[in-house]
DNA sequence: CGGAATCCCTATCGATACTG
DNA sequence: CAGTATCGATAGGGATTCCG
């Protein structure tokens, strides 16, 4: 999803949201520092097993230059960086609480399609 | 996008839900059966015109494998099939809202920002 | 520690053409 | 109309190495 708004003159607010947030890794990276603020790439690594580094670093850069995150460099050695969410990506949280809600929702609904197979086949 | 849920024994919320609504065009498909349902294939298409033909026909399909939507097809000629969200993509509403909500927000974040510069090189 | 760089492979994407 | 088929392009991803 690396379609950038700032190439298109025209979007409707779902496809502008799509184009910032839409990325593979996005919405967790978001979630994470929703959890915690800040993180370190370190921490963020260990809440995301599945993303391997590359990945997650260039997502954390599409998501810096967005103006999602904020990447804070401390000058000291080792080298430490802190990632978080900046004003408008604090505006996020109703998006990752819906997707939890339904999260929810939704391993309900599978139980009990579970459960009615079980029943079939009594 | 296309990590089943089946193919895992354990999941967060999260990445239940992402597993299922995470996919590229998803959330569009989602947000257009929203606005109007049912829908025919054609008239998707009329709404996403940025989705190719195939794209949209795989991304149907794993929303109909996972219950998220719905596929009748009517045996006539031409043929005549109609999209529609199920019980539980119908639950998918606040997921779509709160992302078009936090669009709109993003959008005057942006012409903020404009406005900043603007008053910078004067 | 937090990366950048490289190689390399696979999955997904996208356009076009074709079909019942 | 609602798809398949095909093919080349690109994004995703793993592993490893190197650097300040």
């Amino acid at each position: 999803m690396e379609t950038q708004y700032k190439e298109k003159t025209f979007f409707t607010s779902k496809d502008l949201a799509l184009s910032v947030i839409g990325g593979r890794w996005k919405i967790a990276i978001i979630w994470c520092l929703l959890q915690q603020s800040p993180l370190r790439l370190s921490e963020i690594q260990k809440y995301l097993p599945d993303v391997n580094q590359r990945m997650l670093i260039r997502q954390l850069r599409e998501l810096e230059e967005d103006k999602i995150i904020t990447r804070y460099v401390y000058p000291v050695v080792p080298p430490k960086v802190e990632y978080e969410l900046g004003e408008i990506g604090l505006l996020l949280e109703p998006v990752v609480t819906s997707i939890c809600d339904w999260g929810d929702n939704f391993r309900e609904y599978l139980e009990k399609d579970v459960n009615k197979n079980q029943l079939n086949k009594i």
